[in-house]
RNA sequence: GCUCCCGUAGUCUAGUCCGGUCAAGGAUCGGGGCCUUUCGAGCCUCAGACGCGGGUUCGAAUCCCGCCGGGAGCACCA
């Protein structure tokens, strides 16, 4: 096959023009590399098939420990705009519970689902006992008072759930009795305190995958007995019209674990810098460090839509990103923790050239400003320290705190990155620590944005420039 | 434990449905070389895989059975 991204299984029983898909970010922060196999497999399959996605945030109240966040809806939003999705609606599940109870009704009155008053410890106990407790059987009279009563708030939270018939004794523990809305008297970020009655996931998603008329479900391997649950909840309602339900594996990346809420408990507490701190991996954080939306995506899409649970290296991002951003970056020198070194018997030269980038020769040259004092990074003088190096694009010195000028010609010995005077520089890296030194002149006149390569060291985004200091964010080799 | 899913090189993936064109293709990683005033890029090259065992068949990565290994789910989260 030749290289450039490769196709994508096809659909399901897809038609071109009448595909339906759709996106359901939680939002509890911004979305970050892990999400990106859901939302990427989705876009790619709405434009091929060209077809319309929904933006439907999954905003339904969540839970005390993955709180719904206010700001999470723009930083979603942000992050898809980035990445190149294009959604044509965007709806909220807080705008649809009125729709919800509606079904919720329907299944109450036929008696497929009850009200249940157990607490959540004798209903977890029930269910590993396969034991049913007295509410499943009372009368459906019974249930739609109780019903009301929950939405009447005359239930606390905790006090009451309305629970579907599944079947008590069923294999699998987790399909027993499933727990379809519960009480919430949290405060919502967008409809307040209107509802106290809140639908669980599977339940929503069963009314709104109907309604929405979504043709196909693409969720990760993790949300299979979703798909068992809207099913079930088809059946019993006689719903005729349902999407088909694709699947894809758990996406893992090496040494990486992806948490939204540990990150924002995180960022609370002051231990990471922000949404776009680089430790967090989000969306936010990979523009920030100069990573391309376009190597995002053929990275994630080259997956397909495999069964099989994968944990990948970054490095394999980081080669399509490089790829990418090779051409575009210019040449600099960036001397991290430098150290300062003298030369004597310098013929009296005050500027030297070097290409903006090798390939390119057309981008023009860069001019350095040399002198007798000079830095090198302290890692390169500890390692050549006694020894002749080439200061790349200007001479070859025997190297020491007091160096000897040697000659000017380009040898074939190795060759280190130097700074005479120039810019304060400090990088951030991945793990969030910094390297501070010294970048050539030219790196002041750098814009934000600007993707460069500090020679020896790696590609880099400028985030921040400054009279005093120039911020990068480090990418990758 | 129960339910479901998956097993092609170090990693990811194509091929598996409809057995032969697969003495298994691509990417990445690794080795070597060329080129290059970067430890980057480019070019050439080498190495590396069908989890195991049976069966069906003239023929199996592809079909059947068993085993082994890995993963996910089992919340009043999503």
């Amino acid at each position: 096959m030749e290289a450039g991204p490769k196709e994508l299984p096809p659909l399901p029983s897809a038609v071109d023009g009448k595909v339906v898909l759709r996106l359901a970010p939680y939002p509890s922060g911004p979305l970050h590399i892990g999400n990106a196999r859901a939302f990427l497999l989705n876009d790619a399959y709405a434009k091929r098939y060209h077809g319309r996605l929904l933006l439907v945030f999954d905003d339904t109240i969540g839970s005390e420990e993955k709180p719904l966040l206010p700001e999470a809806f723009d930083q979603v939003r942000e992050g898809l705009e980035w990445a190149g999705v294009e959604f044509q609606e965007v709806l909220y599940k807080s705008d649809r519970i009125p729709l919800h109870y509606e079904w919720a009704e329907k299944l109450l009155a036929t008696g497929e689902a009850y009200v249940d008053e157990c607490d959540a410890e004798t209903l977890r106990k029930n269910r590993e006992a396969r034991k049913a407790c007295v509410h499943r059987t009372q009368d459906v009279d019974e249930t739609i008072a109780m019903w009301k009563a929950m939405l009447s708030g005359e239930y606390r939270e905790g006090e009451a759930v309305v629970r579907l018939k599944t079947d008590m004794a069923d294999p699998n523990p987790a399909f027993r009795d499933r727990v379809l809305f519960r009480i919430a008297e949290r405060e919502h970020p967008r409809v307040g305190s209107r509802y106290r009655v809140w639908p669980m996931l599977e339940f929503s998603w069963a009314v709104d995958d109907a309604l929405l008329g979504i043709t196909h479900v693409l969720r990760g391997k993790d949300l299979v007995m979703e798909d068992l649950m809207e099913t079930r909840i088809w059946d019993d309602l006689g719903i005729e019209r349902r999407p088909a339900f694709v699947h894809f594996g758990i996406l893992r990346f090496k040494d990486i674990e992806l948490s939204k809420s540990t990150y924002r408990k995180m960022i609370a507490e002051g231990r990471l810098t922000g949404i776009d701190d680089p430790r967090t991996w989000s969306l936010q954080s990979l523009r920030r460090r100069g990573i391309r939306p376009a190597a995002l995506r053929d990275f994630v899409l080259s997956f397909g839509l495999s069964l099989n649970d994968i944990e990948v290296p970054v490095e394999t991002l980081y080669a399509e990103n490089r790829r990418r951003i090779d051409k575009e970056a210019n040449r600099y020198f960036f001397v991290p923790d430098p150290v300062a070194v003298e030369i004597a018997g310098l013929p009296p030269i005050e500027r030297v050239k070097a290409p903006l980038h090798p390939e390119v020769p057309g981008r023009g040259d860069r001019e350095i400003p040399v002198g007798p004092k000079v830095h090198v990074a302290k890692e390169d003088f500890s390692k050549f320290r006694g020894k002749e190096v080439r200061l790349k694009d200007f001479c070859n010195v025997m190297l020491d705190h007091r160096a000897t000028f040697v000659s000017l010609e380009n040898k074939d010995i190795p060759k280190i990155q130097w700074v005479t005077h120039g810019v304060n520089v400090h990088l951030v890296l991945p793990d969030g620590s910094e390297s501070r030194g010294l970048g050539e002149p030219l790196v002041a006149s750098l814009k934000v944005d600007d993707v460069v390569q500090f020679e020896r060291i790696g590609f880099a985004r400028i985030d921040h420039v400054s009279k005093a200091e120039v911020r990068a964010f480090f990418a990758h080799r």
